[in-house]
DNA sequence: CCTACCGATCGGTAGG
DNA sequence: CCTACCGATCGGTAGG
């Protein structure tokens, strides 16, 4: 691993659990066992980390929402599908997804309009297999915008309580998850494995 | 409206927004149209105003769940009135509740813990009518604890794209956020109102 | 990668 | 509520 992979790591990590704003170039150089001064022969600024964790973990989404976009199956497994591929990129990097969730708002301009563009799109992905659903008559909602911001809300905050030495694994939990999501509280027969 | 209470309100507005290590009393001051210095005859400290911004949503958040909790109904019932009450919390309040979701983690001890400490209590006040609606039989899941955190991320999403002029007023939404969760979205019958 | 340092800005205070 | 200011700390740079 590079130096500069070293960096955006631990500083992922830093952003994270204190928030943007509240790292100091410091707190990262300490953590690295050198100065702060000397981060600076590596990244261009702080910002430079920031964009990178973040746009990383955007392609990321969206290249593994492209896999099943096309897909010519119903749009309940379709969907079922985006959500497990969803949550298998949120638990591989819980950490960079925290920052992509919550740090966004401190990318500058033009890169925070460059970022709100491919979150949307990737949202309006989601909604599009919703109204699928909804116009073949597999679901019976008719707000598409309401159910896709009910599904990531519930997929968006895995972060916060992941771990990776839990009892269950990434696919487990996807399964479980849009189980759930899709057959409800009271009619989901499936039960957390190894619990 | 005192002062001081101008000040809080307008505080977590820009708390929210920009973030509480991202928002200075002199952005503060600005906004209210005196001098930063001018702030300290009506607070203590810039974490002052924190404090005070997330106990009144917890303690809001642990009334509304005290109303529910003992009532004599189903556990499904039970659940979709705590819902529904949290909900109603979350929406009367889209901006403190939001600085109460995401900017908790900079206040310091022992606030900290005492802040944690009420969160958790409130969690498992969910936790116990699911179990109770486990151990009935009207659920049909075994993991209270992966059915509350789901339950939970997909309400506490809601501040973020809330807008009070929107279509759906907050009974509205709890009602529809509550079908959604128990029945899933290949069973709910529920249509959004005024769509 | 370090030393030494910069201009700016931070939260907060004294005195009126 | 303002003026005037404090010590500390910030992101970042020059020169080696």
């Amino acid at each position: 691993m590079s130096r500069k992979e070293q960096i955006d790591q631990v500083a992922t990590s830093l952003f994270r659990s204190r928030g943007f704003a509240a790292t100091t170039m410091r707190d990262l150089a300490l953590e690295l066992g050198i100065e702060a001064g000397s981060l600076y022969s590596h990244i261009k600024s702080k910002e430079d980390i920031l964009q990178r964790v973040c746009f990383k973990m955007a392609d990321a989404f969206v290249a593994a929402f492209e896999q099943v976009q096309n897909k010519a199956v119903p749009a309940s497994e379709k969907l079922q599908l985006a959500v497990a591929a969803h949550v298998r990129v949120l638990t591989q990097n819980p950490e960079a997804a925290g920052v992509f969730l919550n740090e966004w708002k401190h990318l500058s301009e033009p890169t925070l309009s460059k970022f709100s563009q491919m979150r949307h799109r990737y949202e309006e992905g989601f909604r599009e297999i919703v109204r699928e659903g909804i116009a073949n008559g597999e679901f019976r909602v008719t707000d598409e915008k309401f159910v896709v911001l009910t599904l990531l809300s519930s997929l968006n905050w895995l972060h916060t309580w992941y771990k990776p030495e839990g009892k269950m694994n990434p696919d487990q939990i996807a399964d479980y998850l849009s189980n759930l999501l899709l057959n409800g509280l009271l009619n989901t027969e499936l039960h957390a494995q190894n619990a």
